[in-house]
RNA sequence: GCGGGUGUGGUGAAAUUGGUAGACACGCUAGACUUAGGAUCUAGUGCUGCGAGGCUUGGGGGUUCGAGUCCCUCCACCCGCACCA
C-alpha cells in the first residue's frame, strides 16, 4: 500500500470538520493558550507559498500546546477594509464588497487545503458589520476620553469637563494646545462651540486641522507609517504635505507608557528598539530666546543644556512661522528666495543630497544668561515638525551646526577645552566646561541640572521631554473603510449613541473622490443630509482590536464579554512580519492600554510574545538571447569564448547582444534546466528561436533570489504544490527551509527530499506489498533509544520554535529505524503522536489505523488528548549525553608531569581509566580535578 | 552617521550553549534494478595529499587543557532609522 497523500488528506479533511475536532470553547478547565498570526489582506492574488509560513509554524505550535493539555485559541480571519482592496476593486472595475469576498472565499480554501486547525467558527472580517460596529464602538471610547497625565492613564471626557467647571483647566495642560489657559469662570462664558474646541484638543481620537501626508494619486491621507522615502507605502506615489482637516489618533499621549510597555513584552531586541527609535524620547530643555529689538521671542529645544554659552548662531525652520516677522528688511529679499528654493526641494531631493544650505535673518536673539547677540539664521537642516522647529546651534559640541558655521564663516567659541581641535565638533560628555560662566568646571551632567534650575528660577526655561513620534492620521478619504460614527452640526463633531450602532457603510456603484478632498460618501445625498463624517477609517483601525474580537467573536451586546477577555488574556505568542513594527503593533498596543485604562480589558500589553517570521522570497529563472540572431545561450557560456563555428553556426554575429536578459516562468524551469518546448509554448513571440545548448543537451537559466511578484514569473502556488506532494510535505519542506526568522528563497527542487520522508515514514506502517506491517514485539534497547532521543529534541526544537531542527530530527529517527528493520507498535505509536503537529493527515490516518477503528471523531477527538497521556517519560537511562566530565582531586602538579599518561590513553575508555590509575599513583594518591571524556574518549586532564 | 543583526562545504543549514565542526537535506559522482526514467536502492562527497597525515567555521590577535561558540580589533554583507537639535 503507497503513502497516497491525496486520499488521506482529503479524508482526513472531512473527518475534522464532520466530528468539529478544532472548535475551541471559553468553558474549560485546561489552562488556556492563545497563539495568533497576523491576518491577511486577502489580495486578488491569492497567497503564495511565501505567505504561510508563519501560519505553519503557529498551526504547528498550536497543535503542539493542544497534546500538552492546553486550551488553545488559534483563530483566523481577514483584515479587508482598506486602501489596497479599494485600489484592487477600482482596477479590476469591480466593487469592493465583492472583491473582497471573493479573495476571501479563495484565501480560505488555500488555507484549508494546508490542514491549519483553525476554528473558523470564530473567523472574522473587519468588514463585516458586526465586526466594524465595535470598531466604532472603541473609537467612541476613544473620542470620549483624554489621558490624564496625573494618573497616566485614559479618563472620560465627562470627568474633564466636571473639573473644567470646577477649576478650569490649571491642572490638566492642553495637549493640543499648550497656550489655552482658563480658570473655571472663564470656562463658563464659552460658547457650546468654543467648549468643544476645547475638548477636541482633549480627546484621544480627535479632528483637527494639520498639515498631513496627502497623495494626490491615492486620493487620500496617510499616516507616517504609510509612508516610505517620500512615496506611498502602497503604489510608490508621491506624497506631499498637505493642511487638511483630519482626524487623529492622540498616540502621543501614550508615549511614555508605549515605551514603559515594551520592558514588558517578549519581543525581539531589533523590535523593540524600531519601536523606542519612533517613539523617539528624548530628554533635554525647552529654552526662550528674545529677539533683540522686536516683540518676539521663540523656543528652542536641546538636549544639551550645558552647552548654552556655547551658542554662536541660532536655527529656525524655514517654515517657521517667524521667520517673514523676524527678518530684516534688508534680508527679507533674500529669505524669500531661499524659502521658495526649500520649497522646491521635494522629500526626496532632500533626503538624497544633503546639502549645507541657509540664509541669514539679518535678526539677533539675546542670550538668555549672558546677554550677547546672536545670529539668527534659518536653514533646511532644521525640521519644522520635531521640537519647537528651532535650535540653538554650538558648533563646537554637534557636527551638523559645526559644518554650517564652517559653510558660512560663523566664529566659532568653545566651551569643551583641548578637547576640541577646531577642526570637528565633538559631542563626547567626557570634558569639563570653560567659558561657561556660572557652569565653568562642572561636567556636562552637573551643568544641564544646574543651567536647568536657573532656567527655571529665571522663568525662561524649563526641563523637557521631547517626542520624535506625532499623532497619528485616522482618517482617510476613501470609501472602503469604516465610517466615523459622527455628525457634524455647527461646526461641532457629536458621536452617535451607542444604540444607533453601526453606522452602516452605504453601498454605492461609484466610489470616486468627494469635492474638496473629502471622501467618496460626501457624493451621497443622504449621507450629507445626515451631516455624518464623510471621512473614513484607515485601514488599521479594524487591525488594531481584532484579537480580542476572537475571544468572544459572535458577541452582540459588547465588543468581547470581559468574563472572555479575562479568561483569553494577552496573546500568548504572536507571529507575523516585521514590517508592522511600527505601525500595526503601536496601534494596537496604544488601544489595548486605552480599553484597560477605561475599565473594558484586565491588561494592558496585547502581546506577550512576539514570533517574527522572515520573508520567503522568489528564486527568479533569467535566460538570455543575442537580440540580433535571436540565439538563446545558456548563463553557464555566457563568459565563454565560443567558437567561430559555433557563433556562425547559430548565425550570431557578436555577442554583445546577449545581455538581453529576461524572467522565464520559474514552472517551466527544473532546477535550472529551462524545457524549452514549455517555453516556446509560453512565449510563441520566441517559437521560432535558436537555443545554444551545453554538451549534454541542457539549457541552464541564471537563479536570482528576489521578491516574490507576478511580474517576475516566480510566485510559486502552494496549491501546485500540495496536490503534488501533498499538504503535509509541504507543510515540513516549509519548516525545513531553515530557521523561521530568516529570509529565504523557495526552492521547489529540494521538497524531494522531505517527500521522500515521509514515504518512508509510511513505509515503517506499511509495505508497498503487504500493507500494514504493524507488530506486538517488544521494543529492543537500541529502538527505544532512538525513539527517546527524538522525543527529547523534538520537544526541545518545538519548544524553542527551532522547526527546522525538529523536521531533520523526524528524519534522523527514521532512518534509524528503517535501519533497525522496527515495525513495533510501542515505537511506532508515539511517533505518530509526535509527527502529528508537523504532519498531521498522515498522523490522522495512521491514528486511525494504529487503533483499529477509533478515529479521531471518538471521544472529542483531538490526537493530543490521547498523546499527553502516553507520551513515555525521557528516562535518565538513555540520555545521550556524549561528553561527561568528572572531577578528581589534585593540587599542586603541573601538565608535563600527566602527558605521558595522556598520550597514552587517546584510543579507548579502558586505556583511559589505566592511564587515570598510572596518574594517581604518579601522584601519590592525588588525581587530576577533573578528567575529560568525549564520546569515550579521553580529551584531557585538568589540573 | 546611529541602532540591530549575520558571516560555517557547491547550496539550505546543524552543533546538547566552551568539548570529535559540517548532523539532516538538496546538488553532484559512481554503481544496482529497470524497455526507460526526473521512480527506487547502495556507496562516496569540506579542502589537500597516492598515503600516514595536514589544513579548515570572514581576517588578525587574546583567554583556555580545549574556541564556530567568550574577549579585543579589523573586514564584508543584510535590516531598521536617518539633517531628531
Amino acid at each position: 500500500m503507497e503513502y497516497n497523500f491525496q486520499r488521506i488528506e482529503r479524508e482526513a479533511k472531512i473527518k475534522w470538520k464532520e466530528n468539529g475536532v478544532y472548535k475551541v470553547s471559553n468553558n474549560s478547565d485546561k489552562p488556556k493558550f492563545y497563539i495568533l498570526d497576523m491576518f491577511p489582506y486577502p489580495s486578488g492574488a491569492g497567497l503564495h507559498v511565501g505567505h504561510p509560513l508563519g501560519y505553519i509554524a503557529s498551526d504547528i505550535y498550536a497543535r503542539y500546546k493542544r497534546m500538552q493539555g492546553f486550551n488553545v485559541l488559534h483563530p483566523m480571519g481577514f483584515d479587508a477594509f482598506g486602501l489596497p482592496a479599494e485600489q484592487y476593486a477600482i482596477e479590476t472595475g469591480q466593487h469592493p464588497v465583492d472583491t473582497t469576498k471573493k479573495n476571501i472565499v479563495r484565501y480560505h480554501e488555500q488555507l484549508d487545503n494546508i490542514g491549519f486547525c483553525y476554528d473558523w467558527e470564530r473567523e472574522i472580517w473587519t468588514s463585516n458589520k458586526k465586526y466594524y460596529k465595535w470598531t466604532q464602538w472603541i473609537f467612541l471610547q476613544l473620542f470620549n476620553s483624554f489621558l490624564d497625565r496625573k494618573l497616566q492613564k485614559a479618563v472620560p471626557i465627562s470627568i474633564l469637563i466636571e473639573t473644567f467647571e470646577k477649576e478650569g483647566n490649571i491642572h490638566h495642560p492642553c495637549p493640543g494646545d499648550s497656550s489655552v489657559h482658563f480658570d473655571e469662570f472663564v470656562w463658563k462664558t464659552f460658547t457650546e462651540k468654543e467648549q468643544q474646541d476645547i475638548l477636541m484638543n482633549y480627546r484621544l481620537a480627535f479632528c483637527g486641522y494639520g498639515e498631513v501626508n496627502w497623495c494626490e494619486a491615492l486620493g487620500t491621507v496617510l499616516a507616517n507609517d504609510e509612508v516610505v522615502n517620500g512615496v506611498s507605502e502602497r503604489g510608490g506615489h508621491p506624497v506631499i504635505k498637505k493642511k487638511l482637516r483630519q482626524w487623529y489618533l492622540r498616540i502621543t499621549e501614550y508615549a511614555d507608557r508605549l515605551l514603559q510597555g515594551l520592558e514588558t513584552v517578549d519581543f525581539s531586541e531589533a523590535m523593540k528598539e524600531m519601536q523606542r527609535n519612533w517613539i523617539g524620547k528624548s530628554i533635554g530643555a525647552q529654552i526662550r530666546f528674545k529677539v533683540h529689538d522686536s516683540p518676539y521671542s521663540f523656543d528652542v529645544f536641546t538636549t544639551r543644556p550645558d552647552t548654552i554659552f556655547g551658542v554662536d548662531f541660532m536655527v529656525l525652520a524655514p517654515e517657521h512661522e517667524l521667520v517673514m516677522e523676524i527678518a530684516t528688511a534688508e534680508q527679507k529679499e533674500k529669505i524669500e528666495e531661499y524659502i521658495t528654493y526649500v520649497k522646491s526641494r521635494s522629500e526626496r531631493e532632500r533626503m538624497a543630497e544633503k546639502k549645507i544650505s541657509g540664509c541669514f535673518t539679518g535678526a539677533y536673539a539675546i542670550h538668555p544668561f549672558s546677554g550677547k547677540q546672536i545670529q539668527v539664521w534659518i536653514s533646511e537642516y532644521v525640521l519644522a515638525g520635531y521640537g519647537t522647529g528651532a535650535i540653538m546651534a554650538v558648533p563646537c559640541g554637534d557636527e551638523r551646526d559645526h559644518k554650517f558655521a564652517q559653510h558660512f564663516n560663523i566664529p566659532i567659541s568653545n566651551i569643551i577645552g583641548e578637547k576640541y581641535n577646531g577642526e570637528e565638533a565633538y559631542s563626547e560628555k567626557d570634558f569639563t566646561l570653560v567659558n561657561s560662566d556660572f557652569i565653568n568646571g562642572l561636567s556636562p551632567k552637573d551643568a544641564a541640572a544646574r543651567v536647568i534650575e536657573r532656567m527655571l528660577e529665571e522663568g525662561f526655561g524649563e526641563a523637557k521631554v521631547n517626542f520624535k513620534m506625532r499623532d497619528a492620521a485616522f482618517s482617510r478619504q476613501r470609501y472602503w473603510g469604516e465610517p466615523f460614527p459622527i455628525k457634524w452640526e455647527n461646526g461641532i463633531a457629536y458621536p452617535l449613541s451607542e444604540n444607533d450602532l453601526p453606522l452602516e457603510l452605504p453601498h454605492v456603484d461609484k466610489y470616486g473622490p468627494g469635492p474638496d478632498g473629502e471622501g467618496p460618501l460626501a457624493n451621497i445625498e443622504d449621507w450629507k443630509a445626515n451631516h455624518y463624517e464623510t471621512n473614513t477609517m484607515p485601514g488599521y483601525a479594524g487591525s488594531s482590536w481584532y484579537f480580542l474580537r476572537y475571544m468572544d467573536p459572535n458577541n452582540e451586546h459588547t465588543f468581547a464579554d470581559r468574563a472572555a477577555t479575562d479568561y483569553w488574556n494577552q496573546v500568548d505568542i504572536y507571529i507575523g512580519g516585521t514590517e508592522h513594527a511600527v505601525g500595526h503593533l503601536l496601534y494596537s498596543r496604544m488601544w489595548t492600554k486605552a480599553l484597560y485604562d477605561l475599565g473594558h480589558i484586565g491588561f494592558d500589553e496585547p502581546f506577550k510574545k512576539l514570533v517574527n517570521q522572515g520573508m520567503i522570497q522568489g528564486s527568479s529563472r533569467i535566460i538570455y538571447r543575442d537580440r540580433e540572431s535571436n540565439v538563446f545561450i545558456p548563463f553557464n557560456r555566457i563568459h565563454d569564448e565560443f567558437t567561430l563555428e559555433e557563433l556562425e553556426g547559430l548565425g550570431v554575429k557578436s555577442i554583445d547582444g546577449w545581455a538581453d536578459g529576461m524572467h522565464v516562468d520559474v514552472n517551466l524551469v527544473d532546477g535550472l534546466e529551462l524545457d524549452i518546448d514549455a517555453f516556446r509554448k509560453w512565449r510563441p513571440d520566441f517559437a521560432n528561436s535558436k537555443f545554444l545548448l551545453n554538451e549534454n543537451g541542457k539549457f541552464l537559466c541564471e537563479a536570482v533570489v528576489e521578491k516574490m511578484s507576478k511580474s517576475k514569473y516566480n510566485v510559486v502556488n502552494p496549491d501546485d504544490i500540495i496536490t503534488q506532494y501533498g499538504a503535509d510535505t509541504f507543510r515540513m519542506y516549509e519548516m525545513f527551509l531553515g530557521p523561521l526568522d530568516v529570509s529565504k528563497p523557495w526552492d521547489t527542487k529540494g521538497i524531494e527530499g522531505v517527500h521522500r520522508f515521509l514515504r518512508k515514514f509510511w513505509r515503517l506502517y506499511h509495505d508497498d506489498a503487504k500493507g500494514w506491517i504493524v507488530t506486538e514485539e517488544d521494543a529492543s534497547e537500541a529502538e527505544l533509544k532512538a525513539l527517546h532521543k527524538t522525543i527529547k529534541k523534538i520537544e526541545q526544537d518545538t519548544e524553542r520554535f527551532s522547526f527546522n531542527t525538529a523536521v531533520s530530527q523526524f528524519m534522523i529517527a527514521v532512518n534509524e529505524l528503517t535501519d533497525l528493520n522496527c515495525h513495533k507498535r510501542s515505537i511506532l505509536t508515539p511517533l505518530v503522536k509526535l509527527i502529528c503537529p508537523y504532519a498531521p493527515h498522515i498522523a490522522e490516518e495512521l491514528w486511525a489505523q494504529l487503533h483499529n477503528s477509533l478515529s479521531f471523531g471518538e471521544g472529542r477527538g483531538e490526537v493530543g488528548s490521547v498523546i499527553t497521556a502516553t507520551f513515555p517519560k525521557w528516562e535518565e537511562k538513555y540520555t545521550t549525553e556524549n561528553s561527561k566530565v568528572y572531577p578528581v582531586a589534585i593540587n599542586g602538579k603541573t601538565r608535563t608531569e600527566l602527558e605521558f599518561a595522556l598520550d597514552a590513553s587517546q584510543q579507548d575508555i579502558e586505556s583511559i581509566v589505566l592511564a587515570n590509575e598510572v596518574v594517581q599513583k604518579w601522584l601519590e594518591g592525588n588525581a587530576p580535578k577533573k578528567i575529560i571524556f568525549v564520546k569515550g574518549k579521553m580529551i584531557n586532564i585538568v589540573l
